[in-house]
DNA sequence: TGTACATCAGTGAACGCGCGTTCACTGATGTAC
DNA sequence: TGTACATCAGTGAACGCGCGTTCACTGATGTAC
């Protein structure tokens, strides 16, 4: 029995994490299994010890955006939990639309990041992002708790929040850039706030 | 003097139209020049009498999306002269996130159509990308004129209007594809009427 | 404790296909006479 | 009006590179004795 258990289990998480990484920067068809393999410390042909293709990849990197993503469904998950849903809300609306967040790709939702590449793929991906939607809203939704129109608000700010990171990430004019942005969140922490 | 002057005119405008379809709907990479030659009645070698590259014939089809596309600058220009630009907006969001639009891939806007594609593109489509937002922008801002926060409100409709398609088309659940267009369709037209 | 062994993760050369690009050619068209 | 000609849009075979995939191998590791 040559290397430990967990060995191979690392290996493949350390692949699957520069994948994750490089497909949200560059999309799905961009990144070849060479730059994946090289960007964890290996090289081609252990591919194959790991992954039976490249699609078998996507469906890896997909599932894992659900957890490593810095927005998600954990943080849903706990929302409930948390003493003031309103501040989470809050405090994810700032950060989602922040300067911070757009400068660093590393750290963009994959939501905005490869929209049009997920609605081209197949089943899995777009499973992934149902549940990535699903995860937001619903931190939205407990903060809404109770107030008008709490499911209807919940959905806007989500739609609001990918908008204006989608639109700030296709157009080089700075200005526009910051307007849509900033826009998107004070109308955002408007439905929030509000009555 | 072989050909009339606009032949080659109208056969270039012909490859144009057939790549943005295309592009559209596949993606920038995923689209082969075969397949833009195919689809304009042409084959292959034809390609390089009117274009130097496939990175010219983005620019041209990118170009091409201003006046193209079915929610343009187009509609912009003409706004400030219609009857009623607030009934003109009230339609431009009823129709953007309409089941229509978004059962018929060739309608589709292209700023939920290819925004990561974009997104990773050069100067050219991003500068384009920034006219057609400027330029839904404008339909709403007109339509507000001298209403109170009436530019963050436009902002905010372009990314409620945006956000909603961009959503949709990433997921394959029936429901939150409708429930996220209803309420980006329904909170964009509240900021169109309130006050 | 030390050594031979079996396993299998990792290596890197090789293959084949697809696609962007090139090029010598064909043939449809308008013009000159 | 009819015919020879020059032009150049369009053709399709060929080239070369990149990338997904395969495969025979190497060598690091834990186990058995």
């Amino acid at each position: 029995m040559p290397y430990s258990p967990e060995h191979k289990v690392q290996t493949r998480a350390r692949v699957v994490e520069s994948a994750r990484r490089l497909f949200n920067r560059h999309g799905f068809e961009q990144v070849t299994i060479d730059q994946v393999m090289a960007s964890a410390g290996l090289t081609r042909g252990a591919f194959y010890h790991h992954f039976d293709s490249k699609d078998e990849l996507y469906a890896a990197a997909v599932a894992s955006f659900t957890s490593c993503n810095p927005f998600a469904v954990k943080t849903a998950q706990s929302a409930e939990a948390i003493d003031d849903p309103k501040q989470m809300a809050q405090m994810l609306i700032d950060l989602y639309l922040s300067d911070e967040v757009l400068d660093n790709i590393d750290m963009h939702c994959p939501l905005y990041a490869l929209p049009s590449d997920v609605a081209r793929a197949g089943l899995e991906p777009q499973q992934a992002y149902t549940d990535l939607i699903r995860g937001m809203r619903h931190i939205y939704r407990v903060a809404l708790n109770g107030m008008r129109d709490a499911d209807r608000r919940a959905d806007a700010m989500v739609s609001l929040c990918v908008g204006g990171m989608v639109l700030a990430r296709t157009t080089n004019d700075p200005e526009l850039r910051r307007s849509l942005r900033a826009s998107a969140r004070h109308q955002a922490l408007a439905l929030l706030k509000t009555e």
